[in-house]
DNA sequence: ATATTAGTGATACTTAAGTAGTTTTACTTC
DNA sequence: GAAGTAAAACTACTTAAGTATCACTAATAT
């Protein structure tokens, strides 16, 4: 599962790019890429968190579910879908709390990882790096806020419809990113189960809001499906 | 509604206390508590985002509700209830994005404020305040956390019951902070109604879990009421 | 080619939550 | 002490979400 030394220019390209690391000079670049390694998790990887308690990741490639389980029912809940840049788990970073949480890859996904500890020293080494923690706090507490938010005011059929609105690309108009998932994960997207899903799946298509494939959704009418995601 | 001058020793006290400037020396804290001044809130002032926009605040004494709300329903969400020590809105501290919430003071309320402006020059000048707002995103966020994950996979009993222990006091045990709210603010406070909550309220009477009255609450079936808050 | 499996579509049923409305209680004010 | 008011308690009804189950179909494996 893990990887060492030949993966380093794609670590160095990625440690580049993250917004953490931005504009930090060649040297410090070199000396952090370094200390991460490559780890590679096949499809449908699933790790607890405390398994991943003492290790910080970011992901290169692929997509990365955070969710939550209920023993009682087993009904699941994701709160995340981590792709490409995306850096887990920040609360951990910041201090030692019970973050019960479980990790899977949707498909084959490449990241790299290094001990918190190490992240930790980076955090006084380069005071810069809590400044540039904090825009991403502050967007996930709005994304988890959201979320909150529309399970408390708004039913299933706007919470679908608002959940396949944001991951409209706003060039193409194409629905991308969570197009190819299962009735079940987009259950769990939402909170909600794969027959109620399904149902209003079934609604939306006979609307004429979409083209429902087998793993593939397409939007027809926008227009339809905004009025749908605000109640009419 | 504003007050300046005389409140400065309240003002530098709070100050003091902040976990924000906790330990930064005399000169320092003189300094930031000048440029704060006094507001004053009667009970059941409400204010929007947008009022509030360009101010950062920090509660001196008094409860404040952050909430949310459906035009369309009507319906109300409480999203945090600050209290004493708590500041807001770190959100548009960190960035300019469209926080659409609204302020009310459940009773008379005191708090510091000053420009964000004033508030952002200081993450300049003493970078220190980055790493001290981080824990306390980091909370927040695991406070909404828990609020989506509750609301996703337990039903309104368990979660009146989860609200309820979450504000027992660990040395008297008993229940403070929301003791004294009524139905209608408890249910906000849950994501659910007013009817809704009292319902189960009654239930709960009966079961001998909890005493009620007019605006006051005891719990009188500890045990009863964690077996109720994880599903027996 | 056949078996197996995962994903989808569809039906019937149960139930908890929401909604509306009325009554009762307890506190406040005059 | 009477009147007025706001919160709480109670009743009846509606509905959306959850659950269970089965049938169907496409993709994959043997």
């Amino acid at each position: 599962m893990n990887q060492k030394g030949k993966g380093n220019a794609l670590g160095l390209k990625t440690i580049e790019n993250s917004i953490l690391f931005k504009d930090f000079d060649k040297e410090s670049l070199l000396l952090i890429a370094s200390q991460f390694i490559i780890e590679k998790w096949p499809a449908h990887t699933c790790s607890s968190c405390y398994q991943l308690r003492h290790k910080f990741h970011i992901i290169i490639s692929g997509r990365l579910k955070v969710f939550k389980t209920d023993k009682r029912t087993g009904r699941e809940f994701t709160l995340f879908l981590l792709r490409k840049n995306d850096f887990f788990d920040v609360i951990t970073l910041i201090e030692d709390c019970s973050h019960k949480l479980y990790y899977e890859s949707l498909e084959d996904v490449k990241m790299l990882s290094t001990p918190i500890l190490i992240v930790r020293r980076w955090l006084i080494k380069y005071p810069i790096l809590n400044q540039r923690l904090l825009p991403y706090l502050g967007k996930q507490l709005l994304n988890i806020e959201e979320y909150a938010v529309n399970h408390t005011l708004l039913e299933i059929p706007a919470r679908l419809a608002s959940l396949i609105l944001k991951n409209i690309n706003q060039e193409s108009k194409k629905l991308e990113f969570i197009n190819d998932l299962s009735n079940e994960e987009i259950a769990n997207l939402i909170g909600s189960t794969r027959a109620v899903v399904n149902r209003h799946f079934q609604e939306f298509k006979h609307e004429g809001i979409l083209k429902l494939g087998r793993k593939n959704m397409e939007v027809i009418n926008l227009t339809l499906l905004i009025k749908k995601a605000t109640n009419q």
